[in-house]
DNA sequence: TTGTACGCGTTATCAC
DNA sequence: GTGATAACGCGTACAA
């Protein structure tokens, strides 16, 4: 049951594989006769091109590498499937490495991308800094998603605005004790979103609380134990906007220990609108970040720059998707 | 900025490739100060190993093929995860493809595996027979995860005895009215679930009620739907057993839109224990499937394989994962 | 220990 | 229109 190749068919068909690789690629016209008589050998035999073999010939190996975090994280998970989804069935085909948020499994996993000849590179999230990237790619065609860096291709939601209008919902319901729950400090998305609800604050002509504000590292245990820490500090709050959904959703758990109702005594705003959101009870009001799409968008790109087509890097505005975790306080408790 | 060859290194270092190689490699014993200068060049040059050519040349090209069903469902994608990690730095990539739960487009897909010559497929859910895939793959390595087929390896759960346990654990709380929202009639794992539900309630003399029993299509959307059907039918029950966590949800949020407590009014246990059971509120009993776990193991055991170790097909017993959607039926309602 | 020569399966460049 | 023949980059018998 060996693997059969053009040459086989050559054989079969009385030609030789010149004229065998012309009709499978139709590169060039053949004598209809011969052309059949390919064709059916072809089928016959099963034959299944090559394609390692005509990477090497081509100098194109139809792969594209895609580098995660493997954070668990719904939103970069997204992102993957849309990666996926949008290669679709172009003939290209995503080879995943996962770089763990840490710098150097991330310039092994590229390495063993650049090592399979990829003929583009997808890096969705991650820490390399943009010229060290360069150092390691040359001028390979790369689009990196979810996150924003100056002078490359890249596809991200604005997050200052993200957070802007997530604080901003909430002050105009009369909110004005809102704690935030952000994901680790020095997550680039996270100093944007903290900006953005520091914007908000300092418009309505709130001042910042610092002990409103509550570390965290985007999991849902973050947001439980960011709770306990408000009560711990007695830290009155009728509002909590937090770093995404996964985290909104341990703040949920641990209101509901506390017996308090979401939102006639606390309002929650998420961020991302993953998966589960909408079925959150209440259904969680969030900032929708197009993760799918910003996955699909990637690799449609990725092929034009492949291309030689050129690609202006784009920034998606969150969305406020309004749903029922959110409403005016009834009193401030504590 | 072109790639550097071994032929590059071979000219730079006064060497011949076969030479080159054989560092590279340690294929063989090579004269220090040759083997120490042409590992400086190689470095120098900033040389990566083409492994198109590498695989071209020995016939494994490092690769291994998983099918997804893109199901979008939790599960599927946490076998994914444990799939991407478990191969790590075991110098073998996974390359990614999407069958979308449809036949035709999942032998596509497994053709395009099958020319990039991979050398072990992983096969995540899908729907294919195994005589067409014996057909199709021939004695390709492969490994079947999250599905039961006979004259095959592979990994999965028993979702007979996890739908027993499931039933059995509501039973045992005095429940006698407990609504099964299953998945797609036709799905294996779902007509699984369906026996382990009727088993535990034959072995409690509790005789089956058909308008009880509701489908659904794992979206959380249906277990929405599920519950409000239950309703129009004026079908008392006191739990829901849900196909899997995301359908728990959605009977989860309809239940809250209801008024009706949880578990005070009605309990609820799930399946597969997907990151957000333990922080619905309440926290979500339900039958943890080690879906991860699964697919570290898939790859482990497809590299064994490929290796030509053997390998037993392995189900995981699913484990029961008590938090608070259960108690006691306080009256039956409706 | 080292170099030469060939093969892996395809595509591309020649002549005819 | 067609068939040799040389790449593509690497591994590896074989000979030296």
């Amino acid at each position: 049951m060996k693997n059969v190749t053009i040459q086989d068919i050559a054989n079969e068909a009385q030609v030789s594989k010149s004229t065998v690789s012309r009709v499978l690629n139709s590169s060039s016209p053949v004598h209809p006769d011969k052309r059949r008589a390919i064709l059916e050998v072809t089928q016959r035999l099963g034959f299944q091109p090559n394609v390692v073999a005509r990477s090497l010939s081509k100098g194109r190996s139809m792969t594209i590498g895609a580098l995660t975090q493997n954070i668990g994280s719904p939103f970069y998970d997204a992102i993957s499937q849309g990666v996926i989804t949008g290669l679709g069935d172009t003939g290209y085909s995503p080879i995943f490495v996962d770089g763990r948020w840490q710098p150097k499994i991330e310039v092994g996993a590229i390495k063993a991308l650049l090592g399979r000849r990829v003929d583009g590179l997808i890096l969705i999230g991650g820490t390399m800094p943009v010229d060290e990237l360069n150092e390691l790619c040359g001028d390979l065609p790369t689009i990196i998603v979810g996150r924003q860096v100056a002078n490359t291709h890249c596809i991200y939601t604005d997050n200052i605005d993200g957070g802007y209008l997530a604080t901003k919902l909430l002050i105009e319901h009369g909110h004005r004790e809102i704690a935030f729950i952000r994901g680790i400090a020095h997550h680039p998305d996270v100093i944007d979103r903290f900006q953005g609800y520091k914007n908000a604050l300092h418009e309505a002509d709130i001042e910042l609380n610092k002990s409103l504000v509550i570390d965290g590292d985007f999991t849902s245990e973050s947001g439980v134990q960011a709770i306990e820490t408000l009560e711990s500090r007695k830290q009155s709050f009728t509002a909590v906007f937090a770093a995404n959904d996964t985290t909104a959703f341990g703040a949920r758990l641990a209101l509901y220990r506390r017996n308090l109702r979401v939102p006639e005594d606390v309002s929650i705003v998420g961020f991302d609108d993953q998966a589960e959101a909408a079925f959150m009870a209440p259904p969680l009001t969030t900032i929708r970040q197009p993760a799918r799409r910003m996955g699909t968008l990637a690799s449609s790109a990725l092929l034009g720059l492949i291309d030689g087509a050129p690609f202006q890097s784009q920034s998606f505005q969150g969305e406020l998707k309004i749903r029922e975790s959110v409403s005016r306080p009834s009193s401030s408790h504590q």
